[in-house]
DNA sequence: TTGTGACTTGTAGTCCGTT
DNA sequence: CAACGGACTACAAGTCACA
């Protein structure tokens, strides 16, 4: 599986876990809501900096959000 | 430590640990030399794409690369 | 062997909206 | 609340010459 992929399936995961809408999510990491929407949908490959927006975001390490979470 | 610092000296310190020259890890990860030069100086943000390049390039997860190691 | 500047291209990332 | 579109700007990604 594609780190992409990983990722987005973890961020969709981890966001509903904690009962955040992809709003007030992106609200909570500075970033835009549609991006938020594309990053789950696996349209696009975030920066470093990004994933850290939304770790800190989310109260998990950057390398939880990539990591396969079987 | 903003993340890509972390990630920047992370990169050199086991691109250096394995005996590699920027050259050799560049051909590796297919990617290009004066990029992974920037990458080690902190000039960019890399995408999880190039994160997970260069940590498989390297034999580590991408989860290392972004890791605090103290 | 690595750093750097100048440059071009592609994709990340934003902002407006509608379904 | 989320998916999705277009139009845009910002910056990563890649190339090259040269110190």
């Amino acid at each position: 599986m594609e780190i992409r992929k990983t990722f987005a399936s973890n961020l969709r995961l981890m966001r509903q876990t904690k009962g955040l809408s992809q709003e007030e999510l992106a609200h909570r990491a500075e970033i835009d809501r549609t991006y938020v929407s594309s990053l789950e949908r696996g349209i696009y490959s975030p920066s470093i900096d990004v994933l850290e927006k939304l770790a800190s975001a989310l109260g998990v390490s950057p390398g939880e959000l990539i990591r396969p979470h079987e």
